[in-house]
RNA sequence: GGUCCCGUGGUGUAGCCUGGCCAAACACGCGGCCCUGUCAAGGCCGAGAACGCCGGUUCGAAUCCGGUCGGGACCGCCA
């Protein structure tokens, strides 16, 4: 068999024209007219149609087979420039049906997309689908760009371990039982964070790694339980260092990908506004609407549903629909629905709600001013919680431009989330760490730490681009007083820093470069090159949104000879909280 | 933990809101026959689903209700 060698079907040309070959491929197609019959033989390249004169072979789609022939052009006016070989054909003068294939479970080609149940568990023959071997290619196209980005600046590549154990980041760790220490687990990494910091102290100076994490936490679109990051880290750098290289890193990956020139360097957002303005930690630039505070404007409002909200300390937010007062009853309903679903009161609205009758004219004035809205615009306001009331408008805000058609397609708006803050409120009101307790404060911001925490800024960075969240970091904390102190100020008991970060601060008693790094998601980058909003295209063998593998039937039960092994007890099958 | 959408032959859809005309329609695929230039080939013939599962309402359910399982989107979660 020289199937290695052979031309490819899908890579045949006009200049191939009185050429022998030999194709090895699956049968995309087949046409047949009694006395002569077309295939399109299909392979990783494309498909090329095959010419059969003396059709003996019974061929079936799918069918693996052998044709050996002449590539000839096609005869005058019978060319199909809708393919990629449509000048030529071949004309086969041998046929071997090398593998017969039962009808597949569903149609291989791109035009119809079967229930993605089913295409989950026969994923296989999924992946014979044009688009998505075109998507593992593009995924193998982007690893390598990177690699290539990488090495030429100097970054070497270092693998670090699977087996390992907790990361001080916040996400569930997925457990493995150690059969040698019973009682005691490993955990897959959630990131290599506390590795490549590591590696700085190592003396490596720039490390990167396409490294895959897992995070036991529930899935989403964008989302799946392991994933690949580009995870990197230098020695000696600022802020400006990582982003002038992650810049030119994007700007090559478009570039070499799909063609695109993005615009450099990116704009940068301070997270605060990103929240005010869109609602969002992650906006999409590609549409302007914007949401403003409209707490100013009522101050004083004897409205009930405002009054009650801002005196428990939430917040009124608004967003102008342009040419929103030609909206349905229904579509205003849906929109309430969707603020609903999303844990939010629901959404009132100027002019035409209930609100006209309850809020002073200079309110209604002031709320137009401050949301920009003009005649023909509606004015959707939604009261609560600040942090509810920020996802429900940015939810609303998305809504508004998917379903109003206000989002520029073919545009990439980069930008970078920073600064960010180093702390946040966890759910009881207590301090804690935004990012993880590494992060570099702004050292001018430090003497008011006591005073307002929550406007200490840190040095750390996302990078978003069209509403997705393309990867973040930070620089790390290298002065252990500054260490010392944040971990004072998040009133971490020093047994437990020892227990968990003690490898760390060890290892920073012996020499620490100033460090930081940026970890970019691999999956979400080549969703975004390759035109999907699922990441599931984008990875082979993807779970499902329930974590399960249709394909391998994962999870499984295990022999329990492996449980008694690993001195592991099944205690009780119930659901699990999520 | 929550909200929402979906589940009909191998595949994709229609029917479901307004129960009976639905042992269910159409297209592709599948089986057979015809056809020397098609490319979503075409023509003729044929097989194939009691409508995810369980229970209820009803004289009667794919259609209504409840539960359950599975897939998907989102909030919480991931930070």
């Amino acid at each position: 068999m020289s199937g290695y060698t052979a031309p490819h079907c899908g890579s045949l040309r006009a200049s191939d024209d009185g050429r022998e070959v030999e194709l090895y491929g699956w049968v995309a197609r087949r046409r047949d007219h009694g006395g002569v019959t077309f295939i399109d033989l299909r392979d990783r390249w494309g498909a090329v149609q095959v010419v059969l004169r003396h059709a003996d072979a019974q061929l079936r789609l799918e069918y693996v087979v052998r044709v050996r022939g002449k590539v000839s052009l096609r005869p005058k006016g019978s060319e199909n420039p809708k393919i990629a070989t449509g000048q030529v054909e071949v004309v086969a003068e041998e046929l071997e049906v090398i593998s017969e294939s039962e009808p597949p479970p569903f149609p291989i080609e791109d035009a119809e997309e079967a229930d993605e149940k089913t295409r989950l568990e026969y994923r296989y023959l999924d992946l014979r689908r044009p688009r998505m071997t075109r998507m593992l290619q593009l995924r193998n196209r982007v690893n390598r760009v990177i690699r290539d980005y990488m090495e030429e600046r100097e970054f070497i590549e270092v693998e670090t371990p699977i087996l390992t154990r907790s990361s001080p980041s916040g996400a569930r760790d997925f457990l493995v039982p150690s059969r040698l220490h019973p009682g005691e687990f490993y955990a897959l990494p959630q990131a290599p964070q506390m590795l490549k910091q590591l590696l700085m102290v190592s003396g490596i100076q720039r490390y990167y790694q396409i490294a895959r994490c897992f995070r036991d936490e529930n899935l989403r679109a964008d989302r799946q339980p392991e994933f690949t990051q580009l995870d990197l880290e230098m020695s000696f750098c600022d802020e400006e260092d990582v982003f002038a290289l992650v810049e030119g890193l994007f700007a090559r990956l478009w570039k070499e990908t799909i063609g695109v020139d993005i615009a450099v360097p990116f704009p940068r957002l301070d997270i605060k506004e990103s929240f005010l303005r869109y609602g969002t930690d992650k906006p999409d630039l590609r549409y302007a609407l914007e949401i403003a505070d409209l707490g100013e404007a009522l101050g004083d409002t004897r409205a009930v549903i405002f009054r009650s909200v801002l005196d428990g300390g939430g917040v009124v937010r608004g967003l102008a629909v342009p040419g929103g007062r030609d909206m349905s009853r229904r579509e205003l309903d849906e929109l309430v629905t969707l603020a609903k679903g999303a844990g939010g009161q629901g959404l009132a609205w100027v002019p035409g709600g209930t609100l006209d009758k309850h809020l002073a004219a200079d309110e209604v004035a002031a709320i137009k001013r401050l949301t920009g809205a003009g005649e023909a615009d509606l004015v959707l306001i939604a009261a609560d919680r600040r942090r509810k009331a920020e996802t429900v408008m940015g939810l609303v805000r998305q809504e508004i431009a998917r379903r109003r058609k206000l989002i520029r397609e073919g545009e990439w708006r980069f930008l970078w989330i920073n600064p960010t803050y180093l702390f946040e409120e966890d759910d009881q009101g207590h301090l804690t760490y935004a990012h993880h307790p590494f992060t570099r404060p702004f050292a001018e911001d430090m003497p008011f730490v006591e005073e307002r925490p929550y406007d200490v800024r840190a040095h750390a960075y996302d990078i978003v681009c069209n509403g997705y969240e393309l990867g973040g970091g930070s620089l790390r904390i290298y002065d252990p007083a500054m260490q010392e102190r944040v971990f004072q100020l998040l009133g971490m008991p020093l047994d437990l820093i020892r227990e968990r970060f003690g490898t760390l601060l060890t290892a920073f008693t012996y020499g620490v470069p100033p460090h930081g790094g940026i970890a970019p998601g691999i999956d979400r980058i080549v969703m975004m090159l390759g035109g999907t909003d699922n990441i599931r295209d984008v990875i082979a063998f993807p779970k499902t949104q329930s974590m399960a593998d249709l394909m391998l039937g994962a999870p499984s039960e295990v022999d329990q000879s492996q449980l008694d092994e690993l001195q592991v007890k099944v205690v009780a099958r119930k659901k699990p909280d999520s």
